[in-house]
DNA sequence: AAACCGGGTTAATGATCGGTTAATCGCCTG
DNA sequence: CAGGCGATTAACCGATCATTAACCCGGTTT
């Protein structure tokens, strides 16, 4: 479990990073909005911890613009004040839960599981290739970051080709892949779907190779510009 | 505070009942679903305990049941089972925590005052998502800040989308959320709820996702930004 | 106790979308 | 230059979802 802290208290950071890593979870930690952005793009978290009184900018105004953003990690906040208006504005602000300070190890580590156990499967077994990303427990692809609409069948043509990522596969393996192994197909239905991918992911993602197959194109470039 | 503790175990319940009694709450004790029933019929309670493996019956049901029925009350579920499905499947029988036995009755406190304090200062599992604003405790839900009047299965319906926004949830998901695990459902009664949702909260909200299900559409607040 | 009311379920029908087919075009290869 | 393979396009079909209406049941009122 990797987790992000986002704490400016060094003392209270210190103590939750110990904490939760004696719990075997991976923790990150930072002092600064600025820097958990810059954290958030480096890296993939499960989880993050969010005190609301950083020194450059308020957290509500950070969380707020991460889920603006379609960031779906969830967060827990810490807030010193137990104010009620502070917690609703933290939810609102799209906080999954809030712990109020002083707060007790054991029970942010209690906090933690559930909340990661609320979004089980999210994320988790995500396949990045590039600027493509697939997530197969929430069957969300993302192209750059976008959200592209998929039908089942160009699901599981991306998913064969993303499973098997360099190698090329004939269209039998493909046909395989995508109605079993049972089905029976006499047509080019597989060339149209490669088609309609394409048509959506843009070329360069899927490469043909002639009189064997298919296969991904090389991570990291393609599609240069719209 | 006046807590209901239901617990088969005489002497995991005299040890709660000591602890918390200790701390100033006012507890009740009872040792079967049948007499939880009752006491709940017979006197008003802050929170409740419940523990899951209760010798007249299965304390999963009787929570879907109670929150059936409208109980607004918040429980706190005890498992011997450290079994995900368990944890998963209370929460979305309608706890609002869960404790693992073995388990310290510091923890059972302080998980107890979060429960209440939650409550008390209402609306702080406000779930929002665009114009549309849904709490749970009160079971009120908002559109563009106008009260919607929505039946059990309709609201039943939009806390597990709202509760797993952005994924996609299938028939079979959205069946046991609003009709719980084992009930038994031979016809397209998901869609007419789906369909009258939609009637009531405008088009836009509940995406259909061909061949996998529903979901929420993303949260495109077209309202004033704030 | 009877009538009424509202929500829930069932079932039938209609609309829409994705999937498959098949025909044609274009390009690479031998 | 010819043959073949893949790309592209359009048409058709079927599955799935939407919509509507009727029926059922529990709760409430009279």
């Amino acid at each position: 479990m990797h987790v992000l802290v986002c704490e400016d208290d060094e003392l209270i950071a210190s103590g939750i990073k110990a904490g939760l890593t004696a719990q075997g979870m991976t923790v990150e930690h930072v002092a600064s909005a600025a820097a958990a952005r810059a954290m958030l793009r480096a890296a993939e978290f499960d989880v993050m911890v969010l005190d609301l009184g950083l020194p450059d900018e308020d957290g509500l105004k950070l969380l707020a613009q991460l889920r603006q953003k379609g960031l779906e990690l969830p967060v827990l906040i810490l807030t010193a004040r137990d104010s009620v208006t502070d917690r609703v504005d933290g939810l609102q602000a799209g906080a999954d839960d809030y712990l109020l300070k002083p707060f007790d190890l054991r029970e942010l580590f209690a906090r933690l599981q559930t909340l990661l156990r609320r979004v089980a499967g999210r994320s988790v077994n995500l396949i990045e290739h590039g600027v493509l990303s697939y997530d197969p427990s929430s069957r969300v692809t993302l192209l750059g970051g976008q959200p592209v609409d998929l039908s089942r069948r160009e699901q599981a043509l991306l998913q064969a080709l993303l499973h098997n990522r360099g190698r090329v596969l004939s269209s039998e393996q493909l046909k395989d892949s995508v109605y079993g192994f049972s089905d029976e197909l006499e047509s080019n239905a597989l060339n149209v779907h490669i088609h309609h991918l394409r048509r959506k992911l843009g070329n360069g993602i899927v490469e043909t190779v002639r009189g064997l197959g298919y296969r991904l194109g090389p991570a990291g470039n393609e599609d240069s510009g719209s």
